[in-house]
DNA sequence: AGACGATTGTATGACGTCGTACAGTATGTG
DNA sequence: CACATACTGTACGACGTCATACAATCGTCT
């Protein structure tokens, strides 16, 4: 888990703060990060209750929605690497939420496939995303969020030609 | 350190997908959340010939620009707690970019300052982050960062109101 | 059929950050 | 002046992720 519990005044200030003096270096690019941090923060504390942090419940909605992967699939999808999914996956099976079924195709692979409780818990993932995610829309219009999807993209784009050299 | 060396076909593919097959949840939060990932991974790639991550090239930025600051309020700026930027002060400190001295007000605090060494490595920091910041802004007119920027902070806003329940 | 490279999931050790607890110090109140 | 409260930096244990190395398995090429 992350920064659940963290509502100190910290943070508070040093979000009204961080563009007024904010050094020259690092400006749109640290409030994006800091942006992130937020993210993970809110969905964190939804979540707390279900006793699940961002990963875990990702893992479990995705599967959930689209049915048995394989590991390597979920950990491009949750942008994190396969040794780390591992763990993940081994949590939520000990908990009895997914199951890894053998690929009759493959047997390297194990698919990744939900459990009733596994369904049910994940309903309820759904249900705080819907109402969290309603409540970050405030205040930004529909187009608004299409510009902020757009620029992100670009941006991504850009960062990764500048990785690749 | 983080993913400076990831450069695999994995993360490139979950860039193009993210969008077509993404789930429903966590749309424009998870590429917010992915391009985060990726800023920290540029400046860490561009910044590992300087023996330096984006945090520690932060302190430094700011020390050089701002003189001798207390660690608490570095750990607001950077958007750390007080023990993990305590490390990464005693990382620099060894390396003799950055010193410890002590407030002559308040015998609790103290505030760090940079060396005629850290000044230096820290001129090549900001010529580091010019270079990539200029990149990443390819293809991004100054109003649609101007609109990010406000974006990512009414985001904030209410991330922050969502976080204190 | 056999051999080679590529891929899947796991084990392992390392790193960065977190949260809590703590001693030292400051500040305000009686 | 004494006392309580708040704050600074540090020590400690924990967690999540990473990079690497590895065995098992696949696909392909000859």
């Amino acid at each position: 888990m992350h920064g659940v519990t963290e509502t100190s005044p910290t943070r508070m200030s040093s979000l009204t703060n961080n563009e007024l003096d904010a050094p020259p270096w690092l400006r749109v690019e640290s409030t994006l990060m800091a942006t992130a941090r937020l993210i993970r923060e809110a969905f964190d504390a939804r979540l707390k209750p279900l006793d699940l942090n961002l990963t875990q419940a990702s893992v479990l909605a995705y599967v959930a929605e689209f049915g048995a992967t394989p590991q390597t699939r979920l950990a491009e999808k949750m942008g994190t690497g396969r040794a780390a999914l591992g763990t993940v996956v081994d949590g939520l099976e000990q908990r009895g939420f997914i199951e890894r079924h053998p690929d009759p195709d493959d047997r390297r692979v194990w698919r990744i496939d939900i459990t009733d409780d596994g369904r049910e818990l994940a309903a309820r993932v759904v249900g705080v995303d819907e109402v969290l995610r309603g409540e970050l829309r405030h205040g930004i219009g529909r187009e608004e969020r299409q510009a902020l999807s757009w620029l992100l993209t670009r941006l991504q784009v850009n960062l990764q030609s500048a990785i690749n050299q």
